[in-house]
DNA sequence: TTGATTTACGTAATGCTATAACATCTCATC
DNA sequence: GATGAGATGTTATAGCATTACGTAAATCAA
């Protein structure tokens, strides 16, 4: 069983859901160095993050090389992560039909799946409604 | 209409079709540097990927920031990578139908898709033989 | 209690990935 | 040949992530 900084755990965690976007992990660092009045290092934060993903409650976005908090609930299932490239939010959504589809898809070559990832980029409805309006 | 350095991007993709696995700019920068017994930068390689993406003669795995030859066919079409973690080969396939139902998905809450990007970690066929086996 | 072992943490350094900024060159056009 | 647009070369830097290692705390055995 690991042990971790949990006090980090809960400060990273934290950060990341007042966002609800996808942070970098250097923008995490430096909000924590700057609350804590001291520099910390990459990784400091670079664990916290990995100790965070392991219990599902951080999701990387693989597309932007950042980190956004879990918003779907503690789940075991890989979810969809549609992402604004307006304001930067994030939706995620399970679909598990899909999931399966896609594995299944994947399997018809003898390839064995582990990790799903799936991001969309798009524009999300209150960005397409403000542009609509502009 | 780009002019572009034809022969800069014939070697860039001639390097990525050789090795048909997931390579990362500067792996790709450092053989044509080594072939051009000059050092290369950093600028020449990524504009060169950038035009033959535009073109969609490679692709990058976003998972991995790496890039990999398009093998299957010139297409307008997003298409799902597998990629397996053994032996790094990718095996790409276009599914229109899985394409459209995840738009849907994403619609569904007023979500204007514009990118799709679907990659699968897992074991290929053959390297799931070589492990049964060994 | 002591010492060996394990695991996590702090810190410094480094490595990998990508782009900014700007001077220069090429080519089409006038 | 002067001009302007866009591609290229080059230097430097920004941004993302990990290695390496010393220290500290917990665990266990003797």
């Amino acid at each position: 069983m690991s042990r971790h900084n949990e006090k980090t755990l809960e400060d990273v965690l934290a950060i990341l859901q007042r966002r609800n976007k996808p942070v970098s992990a250097y923008d995490v660092l430096d909000e924590m160095s700057a609350a804590k009045r001291k520099t910390l290092s990459p990784p400091t934060v670079y664990r916290a993050l990995a100790a965070l993903k392991d219990r599902g409650q951080v999701h990387r976005v693989e597309s932007l090389n950042a980190y956004v908090a879990c918003r779907c609930g503690r789940h075991e299932q890989p979810c969809i992560m549609s992402i604004c490239k307006d304001c930067g939010s994030v939706e995620e959504c399970i679909a598990p039909e899909l999931m399966r589809d896609l594995g299944s898809i994947a399997a018809q070559s003898g390839f064995m799946p582990v990790r799903h990832m799936i991001e969309i980029h798009g524009v999300c409805a209150s960005c397409r409604e403000g542009s609509m309006a502009g």
